[in-house]
DNA sequence: AGTGTTCTAATTGTTATATCATTATATAAA
DNA sequence: TTTATATAATGATATAACAATTAGAACACT
């Protein structure tokens, strides 16, 4: 090495440890990525060429490529024409980290509803001013689907969040879609699977409303309705003795 | 080991990899932090530790480590009594994760401005439930000094951001704060530092009207200034020439 | 007793060298 | 053209050693 440069811009991560030879190598990357001399798909090399291009060994190298990987900068291919390249962009990645933080950070699952009709309310909003004909096809058919499936609690829940999730996809907004991927991902596990018929009558009769209000354009009522699906699962959800869930009355 | 069990949720990650000794071990402790076996302070043990007890190579348990730390899990201390511990939740963490893959999937900044108006306008919406004494004091400050340097631009700008952040921290949701504090990393190196005198006055009088609006816990109404100062926004940096940065038309 | 210093052991950081498993690609055969 | 096979490139893992860093204990000196 010899050659590292990063100071200022990260000083607060990690003080003691950011001054290792395979941070200095992590931080020359990012730097080269945002300031534009790599684009996705372009080859660093392998592991025994960067060794030799740092002039480090391959394990400092492999510490390195470990952290830049996981930081999604990175994918690595192994055998014959393998090694390490810039990644596309694979929005799922930081899913994983923000589920991580939040459950560190105890993170509560009614702050996250909040985040949540945050996200979904103004996904509607721009679904319905941005929607395709393919995204109207997609969402009829997801309609559809739960139609045949309303007597199976975890298959119409599974198709409603799916639903759900092709709405924010409608808005065509890759910000929006990454965050409520990121949501789906940190909520839907701890989300009850067993809605009964009654309430999967009145999700599929709002859903029918979203998707007319999305094929109409009228992005001010799909935002609203949202919104009001949301704030109602709320309510069930924390309505003090938190027993909506155990009693099948959240689906999606 | 040999009892890895990711499979459906992430097969896109990597494929190839995910099969790994090292990665098995990633596994093994996420599962454990979010099944409630660990919380944050817990020590994990040493890299001999634990490259005994998984029996494994000390290069294979650098690799997990590595790739813990990195996903913000775990924190490592070089040195007696050190090793690695459960971290502490870091939101500041996945701001960068963020950055990284807006950076890569090439996010434009329209997007992202879309995004946060979202998480601004529910923010000032709680801010107006939620805010505490402590809050008003806060919010009360920036404003006072932001008017004492209405001539500086870059200062004003500068005032006039902690003041859109301590509206959001206001809403006591960290969710919403975590994913602001990720925007502004994202977005604010972008921004324009310079805001002409009148855009400034007219900004200034937004930000008294909002912080009114929040002292009268009008959540409706702090909402909609906000989506509307945004858009407002918005309007001046897409405006065709894509002038209006230049032009200091911009402030916060 | 208190305070500052030095020593020691523990621990990560780094290097070096090997071997094994996996994969892409070239080559040859059908 | 397609399919099978061989080969080489590459990451994955292991072992051993030394350097740098740190916390805490032991010690010396007020």
């Amino acid at each position: 090495m010899g050659n590292a440069e990063l100071t200022k811009t990260h000083q607060s991560w990690a003080p003691v440890r950011a001054n290792s030879v395979a941070n200095q190598i992590v931080m020359q990357v990012r730097e080269a990525l945002f300031s534009g001399k790599f684009k996705p798909g372009d080859l660093l090399g392998s592991e025994k060429d960067l060794a030799a291009q740092f002039d480090v060994s391959r394990i400092t190298i492999r510490d390195a490529l470990r952290t830049l990987e996981t930081m999604g900068i990175i994918e690595i291919r192994v055998g014959a024409g393998g090694g390490a390249r810039i990644a596309e962009g694979n929005l799922d990645y930081f899913s994983d980290s923000l589920a991580v933080q939040f459950k560190l950070a105890g993170v509560t699952e009614s702050e996250i509803l909040d985040l949540q009709i945050a996200i979904e309310g103004t996904g509607a909003e721009l679904a319905a001013l941005n929607r395709s004909r393919e995204n109207l096809e997609e969402l009829s058919e997801l309609l559809a689907e739960a139609e045949s499936v309303m007597d199976s609690p975890a298959d119409f829940t599974d198709a409603g969040q799916r639903f759900h999730l092709a709405i924010v996809e409608a808005s065509s907004n890759r910000a929006l879609i990454a965050q409520f991927r990121a949501l789906r991902y940190v909520i839907w596990p701890q989300n009850a699977q067993r809605a009964k018929r009654e309430i999967a009558e009145n999700a599929q009769k709002i859903h029918h409303q979203l998707f007319a209000y999305i094929e109409a354009q009228d992005s001010e009522a799909a935002r609203k309705l949202m919104i009001e699906h949301l704030a109602s699962i709320r309510a069930v959800a924390f309505s003090g003795t938190a027993k909506g869930a155990e009693e099948g009355l959240i689906c999606c």
